[in-house]
DNA sequence: CTTGACTCTAACGCAGCGTGAGGCTGCAGG
DNA sequence: CCTGCAGCCTCACGCTGCGTTAGAGTCAAG
């Protein structure tokens, strides 16, 4: 029956003599005994625990889980175990969503002239907002949308937008009638961009018009819309004649 | 101008006011000024740098790194990007890896009648110290020839081993001669269980050879082969007459 | 003037050890 | 016997990102 000191143990397990100090101060593994001179010692039943603990820690334990597994019996082992799992497969989840934006960042990073700061800061903040209003399903039929139109049309619109807000910005502070021959136009060409946007999903729709009321500083400091130029913007579709 | 406190901030955020302190303290967010009474008082500038807080970090930033990005330029933030899409592969191919394990047990629990504390703590060893010993490809091909051999067979297996092990072991505490007439039989079994498992895969046969000379302690306690007995195996094995 | 809602600073707590500091112990060599 | 050196011991702070009291001042309203 022989007995080890924490560094035989510790060249032993791969373990530190740090970890095994730790280990004994918190009641998860205590020395059989100890020599005269206080050294730790480990008998063959500590090295089995240690490496109970080791592999029960190895599938993502805390500490304290795996006391509880050891002291407790199987059953709750057991039970610990179904909870690990499904611990893990929510956060694997959430760091799937997580890299899906990332990647998405990195993307624009390659294919674009988008180096400067404020830009890269404001996609990412789009990002942001975006994961906020949308669930995950509205993002994926966004995307789809996306890769239909295809790279070039997605830059027609990006370019036509400033000018539709410009035109629209104008209009409403020459306090022109919404309903108006001149602003007809604008509001039909306004619709249409929509559209594009929310290909006619209600829910987008409707998702998209919380985000706007909700962040309304950001938004505007991004598209350049406020609340106002919104809900001018809103009078002059809804005097639209029926469906275009 | 307005000017806002840590509650009203707070509450446009959503973030807490201890967090907003926190920010202060580490020189993450400062507050535009002071009040008399020593209140802080938060600008639109410091609105929008919360904003870009918040933003980065909900991309996995640290709070060190979430500073260095904002207060360095754009191409620091990108490549920051690109690191931390690097860092978050990694870590959920790790997580991946983890689940896959936890999974197979967990298969193993609802299938089996293994609700015994040690023979789960021996499974859950077994797989530890199989991750240790096998590269994943190995691991994915023995997985693979598991499944084509079907539970029956490993079944039929896990009967027939602790029989070989006991004939072999009685075998050379009699001192009988490894390349004997008696011995064949057993290494032949012998010979070809161990076949079944590395499905003559050079790389497996080696990896396992290693596992059980670094683990001896453990794979003795699982398996009931220890050092002596192991070498004694392999000597009747290569007694063998060519290939059987 | 009192109340209640808010603010301030200061400081511990968390998980799981890493990393010293400062001081014994135990064995080998001179 | 003394000296070294490796190994052991016990504190105790540090790290991340805040949560959570605790004690005390501030502000606007009743």
């Amino acid at each position: 029956m022989k007995l080890l000191t924490v560094g035989e143990v510790s060249r032993r397990t791969g373990l530190t003599v740090r970890t095994l100090h730790h280990y004994d101060a918190c009641g998860l593994l205590r020395p059989a005994a100890r020599s005269g001179a206080g050294y730790r010692l480990y008998g063959e039943a500590e090295l089995r625990r240690l490496q109970h603990i080791v592999s029960l820690k190895a599938l993502g334990f805390t500490l304290d889980a795996v006391r509880a597994g050891l002291d407790a019996g199987a059953p709750t082992l057991a039970e610990a175990l179904l909870q690990q799992v499904a611990r893990l497969r929510e956060t694997i989840a959430c760091q799937h969503a997580l890299l899906a934006r990332l990647e998405q960042l990195e993307q624009q990073l390659a294919a674009g002239e988008v180096i400067d700061g404020d830009t890269l800061l404001s996609t990412i903040e789009a990002s942001t907002i975006m994961e906020k209003y949308f669930t995950t399903e509205q993002l994926e039929t966004i995307k789809q949308r996306g890769e239909m139109l295809g790279t070039e049309r997605i830059h027609e619109v990006e370019l036509a937008w400033p000018q539709v807000i410009a035109g629209m910005t104008a209009a409403m502070q020459l306090n022109k009638d919404p309903a108006s021959e001149e602003v007809r136009l604008l509001a039909q060409k306004w619709h249409s961009l929509v559209r594009e946007f929310t290909g006619g999903d209600a829910g987008i729709q409707h998702s998209l018009n919380t985000m706007f009321k909700q962040e309304a500083g950001t938004t505007q400091q991004q598209t350049g819309i406020d609340p106002a130029l919104m809900a001018y913007a809103c009078r002059a579709i809804a005097a639209l004649p029926a469906q275009a």
